[in-house]
DNA sequence: AAACAGTATTGCGGTTTTGTGACATTTGCA
DNA sequence: TGCAAATGTCACAAAACCGCAATACTGTTT
């Protein structure tokens, strides 16, 4: 959802206003009053979407969005056009230069912030209907839905991230710090402790179904999610 | 089948013979005289068709209609191309402008329709379903009716289309923005929040013949239809 | 066997996400 | 013009979740 986004706009105040709501909502901004600088900018790294002004000093914010076009490294960064109210044909050019949307001056930073989020939404992938499938136990990320023997098996969101990642790493063994930079997501402060809890939740409802002897403690390294049985002898 | 198509012709008797006829087959009519103002509908809200005259006042027909291609946002639009006469070479460039069809004037209702289903059809295949059945729901959009049991369950407009995408994409989970997107329509712009209360309608009107289990909630991801149900052993 | 270190369980307070009913507007029509 | 249906937002209640920490276990090491 964060995104890195390049704000190309001369008006200071709208460059502010915009920066400012952007960075509210999360999302690293870099901001440039013209089409050259953006340019240096995007040389550097690749923003996730650009936001750009239609009138520009210099090098029009239309011109731009089709230098970005045609340039193999650029042709498919998402770009949202600013366009002043008044004139229609203004919307049509830029379209057609381009952009995957618009947005008309002036406007809410509410509104910015729904187009963004539909315009990055829209470039992303599918999510792939995968279905993953590991000792009679079946996820299905598409309905997001864990089953065995049609006996649906209810998690709740963390449960079903958890699962999922060691489904789709399966057989592997993942210490307590992986699973929370892979499941929880890197940089966020949590407790390793915190694992064991939910790998007891998600134990505890696959215990429903009998698979609750697929999540195996590796004690010193982790936890592995796998289909060969774990043996204790005894 | 009820689609929504934009109609851009200036002669006044002609875009009212079609008009008319299109509402008779229950699409939703918007209708405008040259490609100007058609362009502003354009940016309200996408149709899912637009009947467009070769011959217009100022921008022609087939420049209207190669703006829309380029366009991101537009160039899946299916246009159908009114053309005066069967002139060869109009067909042609009619076709090379990007046109998915066309019909030459004189025409009658009857072929018009045809044509606009034809292409309509192709494009989304599997929206050309007119009864959709699950979990013994059954919703027709041919008739606008849905019901189980033999009884009639009565949805409000924004309800009804809810349903029929729900019914239409079942099994499968869908974000709120998704639903937005999908339901509401491409540029609109409301709260996320605000799909919430129409599923909470969609299910008060379905509690009346016992099918509301079958809108579920999927925490941190969005709604579901499913026929299946969700068992959790205690 | 006692001391340890690594895990399993549980209960709980605090949050976040949903469910709901009410309300202000907008829209279509009578 | 006035009414009724349809809609988008709110504010508050209800649920579902999370992460933590205290406590109970388990297998190892000395």
């Amino acid at each position: 959802m964060a995104a890195t986004i390049l704000v190309v706009e001369d008006e200071p105040a709208i460059q502010e206003l915009i920066s400012y709501s952007l960075r509210q909502a999360k999302h690293t901004v870099f901001s440039t009053k013209n089409a050259e600088e953006a340019m240096k900018i995007i040389n550097e790294a690749l923003p996730d979407l650009v936001l750009l002004d239609w009138m520009l000093p210099g090098m029009s914010g239309a011109d731009f969005a089709r230098m970005l076009r045609r340039a193999a490294r650029t042709k498919d960064i998402p770009i949202i056009m600013l366009t002043a109210r008044a004139d229609e044909s203004d919307k049509v050019s830029g379209l057609e230069s381009g952009a995957d949307d618009y947005v008309t001056k002036p406007f809410s930073p509410r509104e910015l912030l729904a187009r963004i989020k539909a315009v990055l939404r829209r470039r992303a992938p599918e999510a792939a209907d995968d279905v993953v499938e590991i000792g009679g136990l079946r996820l299905d990320s598409a309905t997001h839905r864990v089953t065995a023997n049609e006996i649906e098996v209810v998690l709740g969101p963390t449960e079903f991230r958890l699962l999922h990642y060691l489904m789709t790493h399966s057989e592997r063994v993942h210490s307590r710090s992986q699973l929370l930079d892979q499941v929880w997501g890197d940089h966020v402060f949590v407790e390793d402790r915190t694992v064991d809890v939910h790998i007891r939740r998600l134990r505890k409802a696959l215990e429903n179904v009998d698979k609750d002897g697929l999540v195996q403690t590796v004690r010193g390294s982790g936890y592995r999610l796998s289909a060969g049985q774990a043996v204790s002898a005894g």
